[in-house]
DNA sequence: CAAGATTTTGACCAAATGGTCGAATGTCGG
DNA sequence: CCGACATTCGACCATTTGGTCAAAATCTTG
């Protein structure tokens, strides 16, 4: 088992992929494991040799998002700018939204469905991560670099709008007649929640 | 079928509420009929027999919660003061992701799997809202009296904000330990959505 | 190229689930 | 209190679906 074959890696590629669009398409129940493998090009059977289980294949592609999902946020810089920091991990969040809107949508059904698989990691390193950040946050107020706001509930804002690009992607289309999947539209949609945002949060005269 | 009986009355609303708290835990696909009539307190054959199908139950709770929905952005008013009409828009949407954070997950994942059964009211009356309801934010901006942004971004980032406290409910109980159920966690989260909110979309200087 | 290991699949199974039906029970106006 | 209508439910059915298995096909490697 120790290590893959090129077969292993192609398939098991595949069904990750093939997996990511079915579950974030229909929800953890709605996907088959026959649609998946189809997806995937190959048998149920074929597919159940590579995982034990529907859930284990969920599981595999929760794992790699949540992966994903961390990195932008790990890399906010104590030692930089704050608003340029900020503009930096809100641009970044704006690309994954456009790039990988079903990943998005699949980490949010877990979410929303009261995430029984993803509880554990959001209880540890998600809260660790978001301790430590909110930290930096707090020292760069302190010193008046931004805004007096609670780091926490900045940190739920700027994941709240940052990915509702994603996530409500089909509310989007229809209110706007479509326009997001037009070129453009990403860059003002990351333009106009840059600008509320920062300057929601640039240090006012007032405190 | 013209007048409802008592017992019509208060079975339908025992099976809308039940189906309301599994549809919205379970996503449609996990919701079982079963689990709802048991919730309802009445047997799966009764249940049947107030509603036709699963589907038409699950429609029939969906248009509730539109209606509900709606109803906070149609009351924004042209003659008000923008930024006083805007509080009160946003905090009466976080007044409504507090009380009923099942019905907003319910919606969002309804849009979350590409919004099947409610595509055409997005389309049509949720786009003329929204069409209607920028062009006053357009005037207020034209006015001088908000910060030149996007209005449909706007709205977009107020649905994100705001209903993200229920939609992720379980990832801001994890990351905060619980916090959002007790007292006063919502009364802050308000408050930092609607200070960074208000201070992003006030007229600045610069313009 | 032979033989062992890996990969693939058709056929199948058991459980879950949406929905039906007919008979039993309850409700209510007259 | 009766008869008509509304309500309830146990038993049942057909389909879907997650998962198994043994045999076949394909690789890989000495």
């Amino acid at each position: 088992m120790n290590k893959p074959s090129r077969i292993q890696r192609e398939n098991r590629a595949a069904i990750a992929n093939a997996a990511v669009s079915e579950f974030s398409a229909r929800g953890y129940h709605g996907a088959t494991i026959d649609a998946i493998a189809d997806k995937a090009g190959m048998s149920k059977p074929n597919l159940l040799y590579y995982f034990p289980s529907k859930e284990a294949i969920y599981r595999t592609v929760l794992e790699q998002i949540v992966e994903e999902w961390l990195s932008p946020l790990l890399s906010l810089d104590p030692n930089g700018d704050p608003v340029e920091e900020l503009r930096r991990y809100i641009s970044l969040k704006m690309t994954m939204s456009a790039h990988r809107p079903e990943a998005s949508r699949l980490f949010a059904s877990e979410i929303l469905a009261g995430a029984p698989i993803l509880r554990d990691f959001l209880e540890t390193r998600l809260k660790t991560l978001v301790d430590d950040k909110s930290a930096i946050l707090r020292s760069w107020i302190a010193d008046g670099k931004l805004a007096p706001v609670d780091p926490v509930h900045l940190i739920f804002m700027i994941w709240a709008t940052t990915q509702h690009y994603a996530d409500f992607e089909a509310q989007i289309d229809a209110v706007t007649g479509g326009a997001s999947q037009q070129q453009g539209f990403q860059d003002q949609a990351a333009q106009a929640v840059l600008s509320i945002l920062l300057n929601g949060i640039k240090p006012r005269p007032n405190g």
